[in-house]
RNA sequence: GGCGCGGUAGCCAAGUGGUAAGGCCGAGGUCUGCAAAACCUCUAUGCGUCGGUUCAAUUCCGACCCGCGCCUCCA
């Protein structure tokens, strides 16, 4: 069954083709490396993760070329490099390792080639020059260089924007250089006291100075995939300016198509409204975990919205989602090795290549496991599992250190439960429970857990 | 102002021109000394408001109300 996807160039579903020589060329927008990424981030690259296995499903994983980028030189890289007056690849090593740290944990599969901007110097200089000689890019007074967008008639197809609707900002500084305030750069002179010692010798005839944000893309993709390929991706917010200048630079140097699909995955929206700091709304897989969720559950709550609608992230989205995985994992052990119906969950695959329904997926999954009809396998099951990328294996939550005092008054009480003294029993478990503690019974022992808000 | 998205049960969230998936929570039950877990059962005459089209609309059309995103470097 083809996977359909909607494509946000032409506005329809389209289905996924690999490009003639069966391979399938799938980039994805990677983040900028200088703060960790928070859950908004990873709603991208949760949703993105699926549309890699299923591509894996449909075409073979030796079909699938998977590339995204991380952007490690940029204003902000730079900017927090200055703050802290650490080098540059010293910022952007750390939280590029967080970042991977946080991909695995939430099983995003690795993408196969991972390239940096400040590693692809050079191929972004050569496709600025391409782009110079073609009439295409100017320099500016100060030897950056911008892009003309005049020169490019197809302008806007992405966005649906014809003429620019100037908005009128104090930080539109740049403006002095260009010919055009659309005009984007390609190339930004170096300036000392905002850049410090980051610089690389520029295109010819231009200065020192460092690659615009959107030029990256484009020379990677080049590189790593070639000059046309077959999906482009990324979150609702690159849509423009960058993708947009994306195609342009593209399209003007290489001649051809650029991206023969194009696919936006929505904002993340927490308890109602925009993340910010100020708002104390602000996550990060870290905080989610350090509030005892796992980062399965993160994973799946960003499942649970259709992925080009806002989802609203909620804590309570976070619980709903660890009790449907416990019912998973519950489901799972149940399930013969080899059972009868070996496509019983063959309807949860169509609604995720029917546009990526996740939600609808979610709710087939669920519907499948409750009619309890024939008998599933565990290997069509498992490979439900493998296309939302949950992993059941993961525990439900990290192991709490339970304090000394606890441990003292859980073995009062298994003694005194043992001894059946049952009033004694009760009443220590009340002291456990206001001490936020739940004890759970087993046969020949018992478990501590935190309790849960 | 321009471009775009959405308003479905306490919360989250699919969906279809023919009478509302699913998850969470909640209630009842089975099982357990208790608790937890597991399992079973139940939970929207209703899909922002008002009109229209239709044998039939939550689903199509129009108007209105409300919320949200992007509009030069934010996934």
């Amino acid at each position: 069954m083809p996977i359909r996807l909607h494509d946000s160039l032409t506005r329809e579903l389209r289905e996924l083709r690999p490009s003639p020589d069966g391979v399938f060329r799938f980039y994805n927008c990677g983040p900028t490396v200088y703060a960790p990424a928070h859950i908004g981030n990873f709603r991208t690259f949760v949703v993105n993760d699926v549309i890699r296995r299923l591509l894996e499903l449909e075409f073979g994983a030796d079909k699938v070329r998977h590339v995204r980028n991380l952007t490690d030189v940029d204003d902000r890289t730079i900017g927090q490099s200055q703050k802290e007056k650490r080098p540059l690849a010293e910022i952007t090593k750390t939280w590029t390792e967080l970042f991977h740290a946080d991909c695995a944990a939430l099983n995003c599969l690795p993408p196969h080639v991972e390239p940096t901007a400040t590693g692809h110097i050079r191929e972004q200089v050569d496709m600025i020059e391409c782009l110079m000689e073609k009439g295409n890019a100017y320099r500016a007074p100060d030897g950056s260089v911008y892009f003309k967008i005049a020169s490019f008639p197809g302008y806007g197809a992405l966005s649906r924007i014809k003429e620019r609707e100037l908005k009128v900002t104090t930080s539109a500084f740049d403006a002095d250089h260009k010919d055009d305030l659309g005009d984007f750069a390609l190339w930004k002179a170096h300036k000392p006291e905002e850049d410090g010692d980051v610089q690389w010798p520029g295109p010819s005839g231009a200065a020192a100075g460092r690659p615009g944000w959107h030029i990256e893309c484009s020379a990677m993709i080049k590189k790593h995939l070639g000059e046309t390929i077959d999906l482009h991706t990324g979150g609702v917010d690159l849509l423009f300016p960058h993708h947009e200048n994306e195609i342009a630079q593209s399209q003007c140097c290489n001649g051809t198509i650029f991206a023969r699909h194009w696919y936006h995955s929505e904002h993340l929206l927490v308890d109602g409204t925009t993340m910010s700091k100020s708002k104390g709304n602000y996550y990060t897989l870290g905080d989610l975990v350090a509030k005892g969720y796992s980062p399965m559950a993160v994973r799946l709550a960003l499942l649970m919205g259709h992925p080009r609608k806002q989802l609203n992230f909620t804590l309570d989205s976070l619980h709903a989602a660890e009790s449907a995985l416990a019912s998973l994992r519950a489901h799972r052990a149940s399930l013969a090795a080899a059972g009868a119906a070996h496509d019983a969950f063959a309807s949860v695959l169509a609604m995720l290549q029917d546009d990526l329904n996740t939600p609808g997926a979610l709710g087939a999954l669920f519907t499948i496991i409750n009619r309890k009809e024939g008998e599933p396998d565990a290997a069509s099951f498992d490979r439900v599992m493998f296309a939302l990328g949950l992993d059941l294996h993961q525990p439900a939550a990290p192991k709490a250190t339970v304090p000394t005092e606890i441990t003292a008054l859980a073995e009062k009480r298994w003694a005194a439960k043992q001894a059946k003294d049952f009033a004694a029993a009760d009443g220590l478990r009340k002291e456990l429970t206001a001490a936020g503690w739940a004890m759970l019974d087993g046969k020949d022992g018992y478990k501590l857990e935190p309790l849960k808000k």
